[in-house]
DNA sequence: ATGAAAGCGCTAACAG
DNA sequence: CTGTTAGCGCTTTCAT
């Protein structure tokens, strides 16, 4: 009954030609004529005929994966990264092999390492901070390297980020602008959330520069940092600092509990309490009132990322030319924060 | 300089043992000796030898990739989903090979086909509707399939699922026993939204059978259905039928849109509009009101396809018997419907 | 516990 | 435009 799939020589058999023809009629530009691919095709058709990947992948030395670790898919931001990098690289014919690293270095260090036993072309990473075995791994991997959603200091390969740091310093200066003084930052205080950490020292920063004081900080732990997260911030904010005048938190998610806080506890926004977030997310724009936030190109940085590596495995650069493709991220004044 | 790549060729001539070795080395139970192991995995380790999974699943005829469709990566209900199956098939030393095919069913078709040249063990779609050549694939394919988020007339295979028509029957009748009468629904009116036509069909069969009108429907379009469109639906029933006093939304997202345009148009929620949304979204815990929605069990439905698909592979059930795993959808009954 | 031989299904390389 | 040969790097199978 259930016989063993056909393959290419089944078809080649059937047709009277050699398996050679048949695997070119499957390829786009090779040279077959016309009336034979298409007898290729129909016979495949009718045989239930499923082209072997894996076949091919081994024989040709090549796969047409390009891995990709993202810290956790329930993440809008991140989602709409690896929309528009799976957009953008099928257009290549490349497919992701996606892989989440629960934002722990270690996952990720073991997920790495799975994945470039898979052999792709290329692999995306998100962040800056991996384990030494991880970039051992990825240095010798010999295949484009893409760090993105950072600007890390000593980058692997390539890079397409921009500077959390900087990001947020436009806040704090957007807040100081408007008349905000005792400004508070809530989140970023886990070690293995090295973007909310850049955010905070970001804050930090920036807020000394200013002469304002920068100690009004709220824990929110480990990640991921959601909505429950920014509302349990904002009742320890009011409780320890209830003369806060706003609140710049780490995502638009956490700023979103925020603002629900605020509610609950009849807290007027702005009035008694601005509000900032990060990430622009849909939330964010359409909440009442609509967030202040950063735009920090989630897509956009799928969509170059998707493109620099079409670009490197075309060789359109010069062999071990890393390019770093830096955003500006830009800020997104709403009412939250007047 | 940049050698080929070792293999286990190589690190065997190192050692004076055969590939066989080597390779048995690498499997977990296999006979070795624990000092050879030792030295293999540490020659390996020093050669920055990294195994190839494409050889050795040609050779075996097996790869560890289970094959997933979502219509959208985008959401987080489907995220959920996604998590729980990965989580629970690692377990199983299955990894996930994920497609999403933006709602649409030839979309959907190509990406089986893609797929399936990968050679997966096992393929887990959304959705009962497909194209008749995916479902002839499908069903060529020989390995387990997997139907989610629905309960399909005629399933291709295995099921995990609910019904979405009975889950919107029961928000109807708390509506109605709440003491609602003049009910909307909006969303699900595209067809290509399977899962939010049902929802609109339940709609449309609980009021009838209350003996209520059930011709407030409000069009949202076609997928994905965010808060934006929540929130034109509401704009939209607002002028059309001003009398409505409760709404049910497709989904949290869309709920939370139509709530965000309430508070912009000063109706308050639940007096002057009760809402409803779908899936027990994080949003709809924490807005305020929070929303009445249904618990679809999002990532139930995950964990319980991993572990569906463990125990077919392990052959825990005889062959051809097709598995239907019905989930039932609970109201979680919150303040914006009294 | 280890080894030798063979081959999975395709395609690179070369020939015509 | 089409065919022949060989082999990608593993693991199955059989032997010791």
């Amino acid at each position: 009954m259930n016989r063993k799939p056909p393959t290419m020589a089944d078809i080649a058999k059937s047709l009277g030609v050699s398996p050679m023809t048949v695997s070119r009629a499957f390829k786009r530009d090779s040279a077959v004529s016309q009336e034979t691919r298409e007898a290729i095709l129909l016979a495949a058709e009718e045989l239930g005929y499923v082209f072997d990947s894996t076949a091919a992948n081994l024989r040709s030395q090549k796969t047409d994966f390009v891995a990709v670790t993202i810290p956790s898919i329930n993440n809008a931001n991140f989602a709409e990264t690896v929309r528009q990098l799976a957009d953008g690289l099928s257009r290549a014919g490349l497919q992701i092999l996606l892989g989440y690293t629960n934002y722990d270095i270690h996952e990720e260090e073991r997920l790495i390492e799975q994945l470039l036993r898979r052999k792709p072309q290329a692999i995306v990473i998100t962040g800056g901070q991996h384990t030494e075995r991880a970039r051992k791994l990825l240095s010798n991997a010999s295949i484009p390297v893409v760090e993105t959603w950072e600007l890390p200091e000593k980058p692997i390969g390539h890079v397409v980020g921009f500077s959390n740091t900087q990001a947020i310093r436009e806040m704090v200066d957007h807040f100081v602008e408007t008349g905000y003084r005792r400004i508070a930052f809530m989140g970023g205080d886990a070690a293995n959330d090295t973007r909310g950490a850049e955010r905070r020292a970001g804050f930090v920063a920036a807020m000394r520069e200013h002469g304002l004081d920068a100690t009004r900080l709220i824990s929110s732990g480990a990640p991921p940092i959601g909505m429950r997260e920014g509302a349990k911030a904002m009742s320890e904010l009011l409780e320890r600092f209830p003369d806060t005048q706003a609140a710049i938190c780490v995502s638009d998610l956490s700023a979103f509990g925020a603002l629900t806080e605020c509610q609950r506890r009849n807290v007027r926004v702005p009035e008694d309490m601005a509000l900032g977030g990060f990430g622009n997310y849909d939330i964010g724009a359409i909440c009442v009132p609509p967030l202040t936030t950063i735009n920090a190109f989630a897509g956009d940085i799928g969509a170059r990322t998707a493109e620099l590596i079409s670009d490197v495995l075309d060789g359109k650069f010069p062999q071990g030319a890393m390019q770093t493709i830096s955003f500006n991220p830009v800020l997104i004044a709403r009412e939250s924060s007047r």
